[in-house]
DNA sequence: GATGAATGAGTCTTCATTCAT
DNA sequence: GATGAATGAAGACTCATTCAT
């Protein structure tokens, strides 16, 4: 067990230091010097500074995707927007948790490499299904308005990662209050609810909204 | 004017190399084989990899600026629906003839630099201000629900970059209906209108919704 | 230990080659080539090719200024003839088992670096206090005749440089011969003696070496 | 003869910048800049960089190998101090009127070429060979001492390369009072005259000077 | 003759990885 | 298993020189 130690103890540092300087920037010394390990072990605990990253992003990936899950519909499920809710805690939760994670995922994954950036295709889109299929099923219930859910779950997507970019980056968020906002944002948009009601936007021409000022 | 020409050459062959491999792993050869001019050729141009690099960024940076404009209440405008729609498609326009571009500034910019960062930091920023400003005004107006503007604009932004990126990928989308995705979603969200008028989400509790199935 | 050695084989080389083509014409690939190392290994060693430099003329440098002490009067000292006829050995003597490192301080260190440049400068003027300082001692004790003692301290630093010069380019040369003619020449110049016997140079325009043939 | 006009002036830029800067340090692109003339033209008035370096350095060489004369014994000859003065006053005129031109003799000309450091040899040797002879003359006419009068013209030559690096750095010199200095320390060192008459240094063991302090 | 854009050989330096101890 | 000295491929950048206009 010291092993898995010795190994978590480098991970752990290996993560302050690529969210710090990104992959390039980052260096074996670096990483060492701090995990206070000599060169040549590092290497026995890694095949090379590529898997090291990988094995960080891996462990954000697979956080994250398990705290996001699909909306279900069942009797002992808890309401729609609390599964919602309890989902955007979660994530709020994790960046909270692991700052450096977060921002080697959100900023220094991308472009190093076919393969990893496959790979965080691949789990963007896993999340994006997770959300379609919830939408899916929203608009099965007529709790989701009719809309293309693969480019609405984008959207919710989008906003989610920017809002976890922000926090992650800053320290002072009432995250409490973010996750109300992005649930009021993503079901309500900005728009006041009475001069949508009813209507489409495209046919909607007579609400204030929409209309020049005079 | 040859001179101008010739620059743009090699502008032109570095977005690319720059959006498919990054920073890092792009080198000087790369470039300089692909623009079809002798290494010396490229100092001429260029201080150096970093300032090239910029230059592109601030290309980029620069010309989103310029077609992300607030919304603005005067008898001589559009209506702020027209606006905001204007604004998408010029973004949308913008990535879909500059995919390398909006590749660099999505994926590849950030991390590099301290003043890079910063750069693109304050883009966002005054981005988000523009978003929030014209959201400022819209609650003025009683077109947009009370709610925190900042974090708003953050969670529009956020929704624009994801479809954006999305775009920037793929090849195979329908601009025009993208942009009134977006539109939809960020005026009214997902949920069913009905289910929102005239109740704040928190004290919605009787909505459908937002109960669990039964 | 093992350590010190590597460095020093590394020194031995580049001294010798520097000695031969002055900093810029010698390169890093002729240094490790010499010295049978790798590239990346000269960097273990030495931070970059000005510091390896630095340190062999700081060598030089410090050797130099050990071996050149000030005359002093004290009844358990030498007589000052033979701490003069000291130093002149102790200089010779280096600059025979140190000629690259001569030839290096000599021909190659000026002008490659402000730094460097005030470095020598230093020296110099360091080695010229102590001469300065014995010259006013002499002065004090009546020994040495009245005279502006700096300008009479850099021509005795004029006439060791030059002779050392010598000395370093060509191997077949008395050194003991050369102290003394050096000796000779500091303390009595090349007029005969008794042409100046009591008498300035300004005033002796009766003695036969000043007027003009006849 | 603007040809000639124009050579001369980027020999007179090139020297400013030789002087400050040194060979390698000092590049084509300054040189040009200050001469006012493009990269081309360079090439059409010198063969290339080093040609240029050379052709100053023959400048100098050339100009002060004619300052400095032998002694002559003749009739119409003014006295042999008067000479030796007058070769002083030429060369001390030289160097304060051409302080590049001889900080480039002095400090950057050594060591960059094997052809170059053959040319400074021999304009040495060619110096010292004059003074030699001088000296070889001084001798047999009784006004020098009995010495190695070849390793006495080093000396002398050391004293005057010495003396004139210091005056080519520092403006404040009293260049006449240096000329003394110079002949009074070349003609009789810095000894008290009453303490080396009649006896050789080494047989001179009653002098005070050469004993130690009781 | 003059120009200056283009050239490309040459240099220093970095850094992930290996391997003998 | 641990170490850290050694490696060398790879990369950015410089600058004297050339040559088409």
């Amino acid at each position: 067990m010291e092993r898995q130690a010795r190994r978590a103890n480098v991970l752990r540092h290996a993560k302050r230091i690529f969210a710090r300087k990104g992959y390039h920037r980052a260096n074996i010394t670096d990483i060492i010097t701090r995990a206070g390990i000599a060169r040549g072990t590092f290497y026995l605990y890694f095949r090379n500074k590529r898997e090291l990253f990988e094995e960080l992003l891996a462990q954000a990936l697979g956080e994250l995707n398990e705290r996001i899950r699909r909306i279900k519909m069942a009797p002992d499920e808890p309401s729609p927007l609390d599964q919602l809710r309890a989902n955007l805690h979660r994530v709020v939760e994790f960046v909270l948790a692991e700052r450096d994670l977060t921002a080697i995922m959100l900023n220094h994954a991308m472009g190093l490499d076919r393969v990893l950036d496959a790979r965080i295709g691949e789990f963007y889109d896993e999340i994006a299904n997770k959300i379609q299929r919830s939408l899916d099923l929203g608009v099965q219930m007529n709790l989701v308005r009719e809309c293309d859910t693969r480019t609405a779950a984008y959207c919710i997507l989008g906003v989610v990662k920017e809002i976890v970019g922000q926090v992650s980056r800053d320290r002072r968020h009432d995250s409490g209050a973010l996750v109300e906002e992005m649930l009021a944002f993503g079901l309500s948009g900005v728009a006041r609810p009475e001069l949508l009601s009813g209507a489409g936007i495209d046919s909607a021409e007579g609400a204030g909204f929409f209309s020049a000022a005079k």
